[in-house]
DNA sequence: CGACACATGTAACACGTTACATGATTTG
DNA sequence: CAAATCATGTAACGTGTTACATGTGTCG
């Protein structure tokens, strides 16, 4: 069970245990450190995140170190290292069903096409803030690997939310009729 | 508190409810009618969220109809109104910190930029597969302006989606020194 | 010493998913 | 009548968030 599921915290645990052992502390700060500072978690998040893994099978506990008792270690089991390779070679299985952008034009569609081109025509301009201020900040050029690659994601997915939000726009305008339908059939 | 959240359900119901009482039943089958199919709620989920929704003041019970005290209708509140309002009006808070696709890579290039490569080319692999079967299941222009739009939405995404992966590929090769760096400074 | 980073947890809650349990009503 | 649909729920679990509680080590 879970097969397709794309969860965030246990696969990106797993994906940083694959260089060695490591204790919930470390593996907090390391998430945070490769993800140029885009993703934090709670640190006791990581704590019962481990629990689970431990329990499915995924880590187990390393061998304690006797001078330094205060910090244990955990290291991928086979069945671990398995999963974080397929989390890392597969891409999301959702194309986009549920994205948030997405409900709140369908669902102001579906109700009046009129009303949501007010939404449409909101939505853009914040996303087109958004982009702005993240352009401006990107002048600075910081360097950098990992902080250049998440800028460039944010930077894409606001470009194509807002041709998405163009195209919803242009489809809004030719089809405006009667695509009402309040609910179904007044009910029986 | 929950300010900057983006959450679905509860909101997806909300703007439901904005038409006319209705009772869980109903806002199930609506939710599904009103995104063209592309989000599904178990029937069991929105009563939980109904009752979550009443408590917190966003929604009633209507009262009663006599003549059929089988359904249990709800109604907006002012409160719920308003909230369903703003979440219209509002485009999601997160441009994108999270996202699932985006951590594969910058995990895998944290540890090594040429692991990353290969990882990228895996992806890309995906979902430009992806995107032909969405093309090729588009032609048949199958009708209805929420299914488009929805369609859409899926092709944007998966274009954007590889062109940031093209982006990232460039960068990885530009820049393949060693960024390794394993975890931080051996520990104290 | 006192502040701060290191380190490990627990508790309470919100949200989402799957799987059931239980009936009433409609319809073939 | 039997099956499908309508309708309302509960249970168990996974995941994520915030907020604490509790210590140890280091360093100014």
């Amino acid at each position: 069970m879970r097969d397709d599921a794309d969860v965030s915290v246990p696969d990106g645990l797993l994906v940083l245990l694959r260089d060695e052992p490591k204790h919930g502390y470390q593996l907090a700060s390391d998430l945070v450190a490769r993800t140029a500072g885009r993703w934090t978690v709670n640190t006791g998040q990581v704590y019962t995140t481990l629990e689970r893994l431990g329990r499915d099978g995924f880590v187990t506990d390393d061998e304690p170190d006797p001078a330094d008792a205060r910090r244990r270690r955990v290291r991928l089991t086979d069945a671990g290292r398995e999963r974080a390779r397929a989390w890392l070679a597969h891409a999301p299985s959702d194309a986009s069903p549920r994205d948030e952008l997405v409900l709140r034009v369908l669902l102001s569609a579906a109700a009046s096409p009129v009303e949501a081109l007010g939404v449409v025509d909101g939505l853009r301009a914040e996303l087109l803030d958004r982009l702005r201020a993240l352009r401006r900040e990107q002048r600075q050029g910081d360097d950098d690997l990992l902080t250049r690659l998440a800028a460039d994601a944010g930077a894409v997915r606001l470009e194509s939310d807002i041709r998405w939000l163009d195209l919803s726009e242009e489809r809004l305008r030719r089809a405006p009729e009667t695509t009402t339908e309040p609910s179904e059939g007044e009910h029986p």
